[in-house]
DNA sequence: CGTGTAAGGAATTCTGACACG
DNA sequence: CGTGTAAGGAATTCTGACACG
């Protein structure tokens, strides 16, 4: 597996990395927008590819689109 | 700067892919093998390629050498 | 709907030290 | 020298809920 997909990135450093609140976050997963690894203490883990996907939805939302528009369009790629 | 240089892993995440102890990884970086940034907590943060270069340390002391003498091994790469 | 926040608990990490050999 | 461990504290994350609009 490639580094852009291993699930190693703590929810505090992809808020720093994306200047996205956590509470925005957690929220994307809840909408199944996006799908982080947990470690067993239950601490979420992302990789860069998710870090990618989840400016691309902050972006969509600023647009104007809604989450379950959101889960369509991220189904295609 | 490259994902490869981005520190953005804790050291449990650490432990876990290269299959060390976390005192093992303190102590690389105690004798200046290994150079992790800090969260403003405190937090240790590592790149991909910090573990490598702690997947190469620990390779070399079970080789029989020194972190004294690995601190110039590193220093040529 | 998408996001902020206060609340309490749990998981994770940190440092300095003692131990072994 | 390189690593294990118990100790106490601090930073980080988690969930469920109330709020706004």
């Amino acid at each position: 597996m490639s580094m852009t997909k291993k699930k190693v990135i703590q929810i505090g450093v992809v808020s720093e990395l994306t200047g996205l609140s956590e509470r925005q976050i957690r929220y994307y997963e809840d909408r199944k927008l996006i799908f982080p690894e947990r470690s067993k203490g239950g601490v979420r883990k992302y990789s860069f590819e998710d870090i990618q996907t989840i400016m691309e939805i902050h972006t969509k939302l600023m647009d104007g689109f809604h989450t379950v528009e959101l889960k369509r369009m991220l189904a295609g790629s």
